[in-house]
DNA sequence: ATATACTTATATCGAATCGATACATCGGAG
DNA sequence: CTCCGATGTATCGATTCGATATAAGTATAT
């Protein structure tokens, strides 16, 4: 997954690690650590899909080759493991797709988010009327699971239909 | 953190493996894996947190000893590294924690809420006025973190406010 | 009755990620 | 001039993940 978010933040512009960092904690969803990302930039360096270029003093700038853009590319359309975290990366980096695959992209994770508010109302009402009822922490935190969800759904849905127009319009 | 779970869900009855996995995933933000939980078990085994008695078939039951409980409430006071994982497990488990510790908790996580909420708000504003301004997508992305930002928040007031009325009226 | 498949259950492996820390440079504040 | 915080690269040990192995019980279908 980290391979996703540094492919996508180097198919803009080449950037060095520390950059990196900065620009995926700035996206709001993921803080991630140094322990994670040098590993992952000379993994990915192996590879062939970034190359290091010595930038302004200590910096080391990582640009994408050909390769990786292409494995950008798969990552953008292939994998999917349903995570909110994998989602909200291919949505940051959903302009790099072609258009008429957008929406396929959001309407999968709209379908994810309703099995996912089935499965919170289930067990919050199967809770409520349950005979061993949770205490009243444990109920808010199923209420929570609930509602965000919905507004999640509802937040979707004007992506959605932003997308549509979109697309009606062009 | 999975220590402090396997703690919080081991203090209602003794359980064995596969049942706190199953325990752990219907609070519904964590799906942990085997690969964390059995080591999980051995390390609080190892330190005499937890105790292994032998149930049914090939069930191990692992129950709680005094020092695991000493521990737990160590865990719920002490520790606290601000994430959403962290304050849902400390919420799940706070009728274990004296009732007037209660409200300091749920005061903390507003706070932080707050800073968050601050920070989220400082980023979309400045994002939408900036000379390179994200895409929609990116847009969207900081909206929704905004959005549910406030949700929580919200939610979390209305926890607030049933504590103190449980305060008061006891 | 018996093959098939799913659930329960414990366990381990390698890889990914985290949090802490080390270390060095640079710019500004006191 | 010195101290301090931000920048920058890097590594360490511990934790967690996802996949997989193994095997027993249980239900379903043939």
């Amino acid at each position: 997954m980290l391979d996703f978010a540094i492919l996508g933040l180097l198919h803009d512009e080449p950037r060095h690690g520390y950059e990196l960092k900065r620009a995926l904690g700035e996206l709001g969803f993921w803080q991630v650590s140094f322990g994670s990302l040098y590993p992952a930039l000379r993994r990915l360096e192996k590879q062939g899909f970034i190359e290091a270029t010595k930038g302004e003093g200590r910096r080391k700038a990582y640009r994408m080759t050909d390769t990786g853009d292409a494995r950008l590319g798969e990552l953008l359309t292939d994998s999917d493991d349903g995570s909110d975290r994998e989602f909200q990366l291919r949505l940051a980096f959903l302009g790099r797709l072609e258009p008429q695959h957008r929406l396929g992209v959001l309407e999968d994770r709209r379908t994810a988010l309703q099995d996912r508010l089935h499965g919170a109302r289930r067990s919050f009402k199967g809770a409520r009327s349950s005979a061993r009822k949770p205490d009243r922490y444990r109920m808010a935190l199923m209420e929570r699971r609930v509602r965000s969800t919905e507004a999640d759904i509802a937040w979707l849905d004007e992506l959605i239909a932003g997308e549509r127009s979109a697309r009606a319009g062009a």
